[in-house]
DNA sequence: TCTCCTGGCACGTTTGAATGGT
DNA sequence: AACCATTCAAACGTGCCAGGAG
């Protein structure tokens, strides 16, 4: 078991000589990441994004999806997702805001979402938006379907990773990119508590159609009425204006446009106050985070890195500071190194052996702290019964803090996590196939150091 | 009593097989 | 025979809500 100070400590040393520039030199281009329809996620952000968790499982509203540049047209990615804790609490709802309710339970069973696509191209992931529409959460930790497994009541954000590999079994040699969004935090709930929320949902969702105030469904429609329609009435009744009460069918812009004034959502609340709120253990909770490329929220959209270990932005630094580009997006402009270590040395190289014409395929990876994917496969090559052990940051044994004793705090307002972590890098020649049907089954159950 | 979770329900969307036309 | 468009039903994805557990 090892925190990531602690990685990045055993590989401060020097380079490997294979890190130096070379053939990798040209490909040391940005990486790019953006968040697709982030003003739907930011809209959900601002009242405080709330994400069903069932047993079977359930997709998640919005779903992530991202567009990518930068990759290296003809080399093969895998495109991962995860979620992180934020915090170590558990929340509350309470009348109309979220609180802290008290320490977080132990983390459940990590688990990564491995895009069905993977592996494929660069040229793949860049022509088209990636959508990760079937990813499922579930609060079933006996899961056996591979859904992310998830806390009610407790707080997370996707992480999605980029690994250049050919199969999921060089992933353990590769180097990761990860990005994260903080307009995608949420929290995750098995009922949804902010009736706000609830009718974004339903205004948003094709599959939520049936519950639109638009005449259909009347008999439900009078029940809505009297109860989420009504309570939204007195949480609103100062700002809400144009809202008459009648029969809710407002045009979508100026519904938004009201939910966007009102300050429900904690963070929302906490920028108009001006105030930079913190979880009480925002500083643990950055540790945790630190080796995460921050993709920054709407506010600023612009490209951000931190290089500084253990420094992150304020969360209100980024988020809801106006600006309203078409997409959230992140871009890695200091050239990632990837990195051979020197056991590998003797393994030829993928541009040598590899399955790729176009020249070597190293993604770019910071030079400073790579890491090592802690990464096994259970009887490999039984898509189902793979049990990977993954690179976690964080894990119920790993004391980074983010389960930390809760203190009098109000529901803070997203972290903003940043950096990247690597790993190093090594191209087997061997390839085991489309990876599409593995994403159903837990690929990636966390081992944390 | 309160909070949270669960399962059944109705409704809408998506998907893919079946069918028919060109 | 191949391709395309349409139809239709099953599967799936939603939020609602009553009831139960702790």
């Amino acid at each position: 078991m090892q925190s990531i100070r602690d990685l990045k400590a055993n590989f401060s040393g020097p380079p490997p000589s294979s890190m130096a520039a070379g053939p990798d030199a040209y490909l040391q281009g940005n990486l790019r990441m953006t968040l697709e329809d982030p003003e739907l996620w930011k809209t959900f952000h601002e009242i405080g994004t709330e994400m069903i968790i069932t047993k079977p499982g359930r997709r998640m509203f919005p779903h992530c999806k991202v567009n990518l540049s930068g990759l290296i047209p003809c080399a093969k990615y895998i495109l991962l997702v995860d979620m992180v804790p934020v915090d170590g609490f558990r929340y509350k709802w309470n009348k109309d805001k979220w609180e802290v309710a008290g320490k977080a339970e132990p983390q459940p069973p990590c688990r990564t979402y491995l895009h069905p696509d993977s592996p494929a191209p660069g040229s793949h992931w860049m022509k088209q938006s990636v959508s990760f529409l079937k990813l499922k959460l579930t609060n079933n930790t006996l899961d056996q379907h591979g859904h992310i497994i998830l806390h009610s009541m407790h707080r997370y954000h996707p992480r999605f990773h980029i690994v250049q590999a050919d199969d999921l079994f060089s992933v353990r040699w590769s180097v990761f990119q990860t990005f994260t969004f903080p307009e995608t935090s949420f929290t995750a709930v098995t009922a949804y508590q902010n009736t706000k929320i609830t009718k974004l949902k339903i205004d948003h969702n094709p599959f939520a159609k049936g519950f639109r105030d638009e005449g259909t469904n009347k008999k439900r429609l009078v029940k809505n009425q009297r109860s989420s329609i009504d309570i939204l009435l007195n949480f609103c009744r100062t700002s809400y204006e144009g809202f008459d009460g009648d029969d809710g069918d407002l045009p979508k812009r100026k519904e938004a446009n009201a939910v966007k004034e009102e300050s429900y959502s904690p963070w929302a609340a906490d920028r108009e106050h001006g105030v930079r709120t913190e979880s009480p253990t925002e500083t643990e909770t950055r540790d945790m985070y630190n080796t995460e490329q921050l993709v920054p929220a709407p506010a600023s959209y612009q490209p951000y890195r931190f290089h500084e270990y253990g420094k992150s932005p304020s969360p209100s630094s980024s988020i809801g500071s106006s600006g309203s580009s078409g997409r959230s997006s992140f871009e890695s402009r200091v050239p990632d190194v990837a990195t051979v270590p020197d056991h590998d040395s003797s393994k030829p190289r993928a541009h040598e052996i590899g399955p790729s014409s176009c020249g070597p395929q190293h993604l770019p990876g910071p030079q400073d702290y790579p890491g090592v994917l802690n990464m096994t496969m259970a009887q490999a090559g039984k898509p189902g019964v793979i049990g990977h052990h993954i690179y976690s940051p964080y894990g119920t044994e790993q004391p980074l803090g983010q389960w930390s004793s809760p203190g009098p705090a109000q529901y803070p307002p997203p972290h903003h996590l940043t950096a990247d972590y690597t790993t190093q890098a090594v191209h087997h020649g061997y390839h085991h196939g489309n990876m599409a049907d593995w994403s159903q089954y837990p690929l990636f159950s966390y081992s944390c150091w």
